[in-house]
RNA sequence: CGGGGAGUAGCGCAGCCCGGUAGCGCAUCUGCUUUGGGAGCAGAGGGUCGCAGGUUCGAAUCCUGUCUCCCCGACCA
């Protein structure tokens, strides 16, 4: 069957990821190492993630501000193990002034080197941390629940566009809290947030768990993430969540006075998304001919595309497009008005066609002079483009029950596309494997292998580096130990050792 | 950051070894024909060959440096 990508996701699925991204015209290399020009469909994606997330975030009592790009050395030299964390991966900014550097070029001037480096921020906890020391003074103040949406700048050895970039764009939240209770409760419940985003407004399912412990964030005591499954088989982590303790707090001097009349450090918290959510979003939904947009963060639902003649009669085909545009746009789809987009360029229908196809827009219809006499249209819903025989699966439906339908169409597409992702997920995690050479057999004859779930003990230490260095052999890493699997039996098989709970094993991005 | 590959028109590529007027396909534009599923024919426009030096009468081509991308590894909350 023909195609509208030239690499198939069985022939090679890295580069037809890359090629979903330049032909749906969601991002371009910037020529900036590992920073991506984001582009209006991409960011539009992006923009309907933020307006869902932020619905939630807000929901659940938390505020919005920004916090500045550039943070001082020493704020972030004050968390030993934070510091160690990231240290390798900065991007620091020592001076203030350029001078001629007699070449023709421009040279730092060393005359304008800063008293303190600043960092640009690769994660705000610091900063954060530093300005809810001067607002927290009472247990009244608590919790104090914090998020922006920011930049953030991580100099990655290896780059991939949405999934690693030097430069990216998140949400992070931070809350301070009287309490480790208070402080869990909010982790598990941002953690929440994004298990039910992921899977509604993404259509994206995921396993929500806790991270190993070499696997945590730095500084934290606990790490909680949410792990989607991409076509390939692999593991990416697409959301985080983290108890803090109290460290943070320690070293940026969130103290409060107690209702008792005594002295205690807050126990904070920080959850994040990002951009890279959108390279999930590809490598769930996508297809050999594209991206497939689930509707609900679809920038355009409905795409109308005109087929016009340059001729008398195009006018009468606008009109009737600019006028099932509005009826269209007066319906609701997933609680939202529908969002519709007549696209009125000139140029050959068939082409805008399939470039609306290949961005993955849920619907594309296509009026011409016929469906104007006879109150039809043609509509293609892109989440199930073809018919048995291999032809595009066009209906031509009457207008006004089209029009009627549209929000149940839409919804349809969105279940759709969870369910196909939902049992890709189910069909590849495998849960009664009980020995090491069965996880070496699994992984090894497995053509598209997805993830193994063990019961294993849980070590620790050097116990923990040498199970990870066993299953690095294999390319596998520890993903999460999921928060709903069932209770752990038998002996576990990386350690030898009794089991105490389950955990997930997979590759990852 | 180590090993390998690549950068030539919007996209995909050839030309480079062996230096001598910048090529092809798709896309774009014009004309004619066509017209319900990515139309056909004819013609046209578009590139300081990633960037900076060097060698040479002459550099896309040879040399040096540098930037960016891709693959493998290391790294990756």
């Amino acid at each position: 069957m023909k195609h509208a990508l030239t690499t198939t996701r069985a022939s090679d699925f890295a580069a037809w990821y890359q090629e979903v991204i330049a032909a749906a015209d969601m991002a371009e290399e910037s020529g900036v190492r590992g920073c991506m020009v984001i582009r209006p469909w991409g960011y539009g994606i992006w923009e309907r993630i933020q307006r869902l997330m932020d619905d939630r975030i807000k929901a659940a009592g938390v505020q919005n501000c920004y916090f500045p790009l550039f943070i001082p050395l020493s704020y972030f030299a004050k968390e030993a193990e934070h510091v160690d964390g990231f240290a390798k991966e900065m991007a620091v900014v020592t001076h203030h002034r350029l001078i001629a550097d007699g070449k023709g070029g421009l040279t730092p001037d060393p005359e304008a080197k800063l008293e303190e480096p600043l960092i640009v921020r690769p994660t705000s906890e610091t900063v954060i941390g530093a300005a809810m020391a001067r607002w927290v003074q009472s247990w009244r103040d608590l919790p104090l629940m914090v998020n922006q949406w920011a930049n953030v700048v991580r100099w990655e050895m290896r780059t991939r566009m949405f999934l690693r970039t030097s430069e990216f764009l998140w949400q992070e939240g931070h809350t301070a809290h009287a309490d480790r209770a208070d402080a869990m409760k909010e982790t598990l419940r941002a953690l929440e947030m994004y298990r039910e985003f992921s899977e509604t407004v993404l259509a994206m399912p995921v396993i929500a768990g806790e991270k190993p412990e070499h696997e945590r964030f730095p500084g934290a005591e606990a790490t909680y993430s949410i792990e989607a499954m991409m076509q390939d088989g692999k593991a990416l982590q697409a959301g985080t969540s983290h108890y803090l303790g109290t460290s943070f707090a320690e070293a940026a001097g969130i103290r409060f006075q107690t209702s008792e009349g005594d002295h205690a450090f807050a126990h904070t918290t920080s959850w994040g998304t990002s951009t890279r959510m959108i390279g999930g979003v590809i490598m769930t939904h996508g297809d050999d001919d594209g991206l497939r947009v689930p509707p609900a963060i679809a920038p355009f639902q409905v795409i109308i595309v005109p087929m016009l003649r340059e001729d008398e009669g195009d006018a009468a085909i606008l009109d009737y497009c600019a006028s099932l545009a509005a009826e269209l746009g007066a319906q609701s789809a997933l609680g939202e008005r529908v969002r519709v987009h007549l696209d009125k360029r000139p140029g050959k229908s068939a082409g805008k066609r399939w470039e609306w196809l290949k961005k993955g827009a849920p619907v594309v219809v296509e009026i011409g002079g016929r469906d104007v006499a006879a109150g039809k249209l043609a509509a293609i819903r892109r989440d199930a483009l073809y018919r048995d025989d291999g032809k595009l699966a066009t209906e031509f439906p009457e207008r006004a029950p089209f029009v009627a339908g549209i929000g149940a169409l839409l919804e349809s597409i969105q279940t759709n596309l969870h369910a196909e992702a939902k049992a890709r997920l189910d069909a590849n995690i495998v849960r009664d494997i009980v020995d090491w050479d069965g996880i070496v057999h699994y992984f090894k004859t497995t053509p598209v292998p997805g993830w193994v779930e063990i019961s294993w003990s849980r070590p620790t230490g050097a116990a923990l580096d040498a199970v990870v260095e066993k299953v690095k052999a294999l390319k596998l890493t520890m993903r999460n130990v999921p928060l709903d699997a069932v209770a752990a039996s038998g002996t576990c098989p990386l350690t030898g050792e009794p089991a105490v709970e389950r955990i997930l094993i997979g590759r990852a991005y």
